[in-house]
DNA sequence: TCTTGCGGTTGATGGCGTCCACGGCACCTC
DNA sequence: GAGGTGCCGTGGACGCCATCAACCGCAAGA
């Protein structure tokens, strides 16, 4: 990925809606030069679509956990994959150094549903147990930035 | 925000660059009538804006870790903020139940950096340890879904 | 030197966003 | 019940935008 196209991923971080004119305004190409572009990332998989930010509360995920993980033996990303992505409420799964094998990040309606999903989660032959947090309030959440890159002027 | 405007915003966050008169066609309005709803989210803050999304590495994050904070005393989430909104690697910060008071979210160019962030949110009066887990996989990790909306009656 | 291919520009056209005025509908007041 | 009022969707008009095809320049390699 070259600098104009880190550019017009900036910019499109900004606005997903911004047209293509505009981007190719602010990036110096024309319109049709940078819908190529954007087409291409999107073939290429470096971008992978677009969407709108909206507040999970309106989503109606009220209350969100972070649950740790520990297993009996060793377990490969693949195997906790097969396992947890059938749980809806289960948004987000990283393999971890340190005490936990790994992290899952859980949306859901209400507290009842995450003492569900987090059984859901425990009832798998390799967990041997969980350690959740229940987040109180979110303190910070930002957008993802367009990387510093090392070394690159904005 | 009524049943109507939930479908759009489903509809956005599958494609956020949906033009209004497909969104209409889908819930049944036409284009001005889902643009009028959309403007009005926007001012109201239901939705704040929209975006692409991208897979972190190309935006120069190769490296991502959880790190847990241990306060002394208690912490208010107002300090929390005021102290790491400063750094940019900071990406979120919940306060949560359990052990530890906070999860702070971290994305970095490099380990070094990881370092670096790590030492500053540690180097805040009331902070008193830290545990740091490093991400070595994404596993899982997904788009926000429409929410099922617990019991609702359109 | 000639060729080949990538990447940007130009120009044309159909569709879309966007604004305005109008119309129904529910709700409230008199 | 009549009239007023505010909300919300529709229809139409206008200008801009997305989109595609054809063309052009330039660099790399034979």
């Amino acid at each position: 990925m070259d600098a104009i196209n880190r550019k017009i991923v900036g910019h499109l971080l900004r606005d997903g809606r911004a047209t293509y004119q505009e981007i190719g305004d602010a990036v110096g190409l024309s319109a049709p030069a940078v819908k190529r572009r954007v087409d291409l990332m999107l073939v290429r998989g470096e971008i992978s679509g677009f969407t709108v930010r909206v507040a999970p509360e309106e989503l109606g995920w009220e209350i969100e956990a972070y649950v740790e993980i520990f297993c009996r033996g060793n377990i490969s990303p693949s195997t906790l994959q097969r396992d947890l992505a059938p749980i809806p409420e289960v948004v987000r799964v990283d393999t971890v150094t340190g005490e936990a094998d790994a992290i899952v990040h859980v949306m859901a309606g209400s507290m009842t549903d995450i003492e569900r999903t987090v059984e859901a989660i425990r009832t798998h032959a390799k967990v041997d147990k969980t350690r959740t947090s229940i987040v109180m309030s979110r303190v910070i959440d930002r957008p993802p930035r367009a990387g510093s890159m090392n070394g690159e002027v904005p």
